[in-house]
DNA sequence: AATCCGGGGGT
DNA sequence: ACCCCAGGATT
């Protein structure tokens, strides 16, 4: 798809379907787009609208956001979150006051060099309120973009994103630069959303990579956890004087759902359980193994328990001994396949 | 309970 | 050059 017929689509679109009403639309000077700009950073268009109204009301322009007091600034802002917004925005109006004569500059540089206004702000105010030629990369903008192309990777990522700012560039048009702006951000916020887009209501569908591979809310892939959660259990090997293991059958859902495993003690109590059971004359500890899921790693720390005499309780359980010589044909969590062969060789 | 979010500040 | 944070909303 050419630039050209991409940026078409997105106006098109937007001139239908955009949002046209909101109130930082009337009157766009550089001063009410900055401010809702700021404020729809992190937050969201229907709870930013009462905040913007009572702020725009009481600081009508620079010069007023500038004389009020930093206190009075954060009054107005309470509830909104992110507070450092507003103490930027307080601090911008000063030195806009003092080095700009209280007219925002013009050059994407310059306004990028306030405090609390990045490229994607600046690329928004200087488009939306003066029409500069400037692209946008807000979190809207991102998913579109990481469907469209089916780009993977984590935006957050360097690489990725100096991709989507790529894209960016390409796709932004010399004319109504700021309605394609405007509505690359609609287009985010009310079609291309993070769980269930409407595809089918979507201008660029015909060329959305994502949604040909069929599933474009798999984009943008989500941020990668940096350090997997931990957790621990034993794993107890239950041998009795015919040389059977018992297992468990686990629960349907969940990890190893409707998988045979060994019974587990994930705390000293639990374990205090079990010894209780079947009063062990010997334990043997064995080395640790870990498993790598998705969402944690687990440590299984194996116990061999041989001299089984005494047994209670197992109903409400589904068990089974399991013969290692004739082995049964079960589905096993894959530790408890390798712990079983091991097993079978110490036996040997 | 986990995820998301633009920019700033710290490492 | 990266990592982490803020603070409310959404899922």
């Amino acid at each position: 798809m050419t630039p050209e017929a991409f940026s078409q689509a997105v106006l098109s679109w937007f001139d239908q379907h955009g949002r046209h009403q909101l109130p930082w639309q009337f009157n766009k000077t550089p001063y009410r787009v900055w401010i809702s700009e700021i404020m729809l950073q992190q937050t969201q268009v229907a709870t930013v609208i009462p905040f913007y109204q009572r702020f725009i009301q009481r600081f009508a322009d620079v010069q007023q956001l500038a004389a009020a007091s930093e206190d009075e600034v954060l009054h107005y802002w309470t509830g909104l979150g992110y507070y450092s917004r507003a103490r930027n925005l307080h601090k911008a109006a000063k030195i806009l006051l003092q080095n700009y004569g209280g007219e925002f500059p013009a050059t994407l540089q310059e306004v990028q060099s306030l405090p609390g206004i990045g490229r994607s702000t600046a690329g928004a105010i200087l488009s939306i309120s003066r029409g500069v030629w400037a692209p946008i990369l807000d979190g809207n903008v991102k998913r579109v973009l990481c469907r469209f192309h089916a780009l993977a990777g984590w935006p957050g990522d360097k690489k990725v994103e100096q991709q989507l700012w790529h894209y960016a560039e390409r796709y932004t048009p010399q004319q109504r630069v700021g309605d394609y702006s405007q509505a690359m951000m609609d287009l985010g916020a009310t079609l291309c959303t993070r769980s269930k887009p409407s595809c089918l209501l979507c201008p660029l569908q015909t060329h959305c990579q994502g949604l040909a591979e069929g599933q474009p809310s798999q984009y943008p892939h989500p941020k990668p956890r940096k350090t997997l959660p931990q957790r621990h259990t034993k794993m107890l090997m239950l041998l009795n004087e015919r040389g059977e293991v018992l297992l468990e059958k686990r629960p349907p859902s969940g990890i190893w759902g409707g998988l045979w495993s060994f019974p587990e003690a994930p705390d000293q109590s639990s374990l205090e359980q079990w010894l209780q059971a079947w009063q062990v004359e010997q334990q043997q500890c064995w080395p640790r193994l870990s498993h790598t899921f998705s969402h944690f790693q687990l440590h299984i720390e194996p116990w061999l328990w041989r001299g089984l005499s005494v047994r209670q309780s197992m109903e409400g359980r589904q068990q089974l001994w399991y013969n290692l010589q004739a082995p049964p044909q079960l589905g096993l969590a894959a530790p408890v396949k390798a712990l079983l062969a091991r097993l079978e060789e110490e036996l040997a």
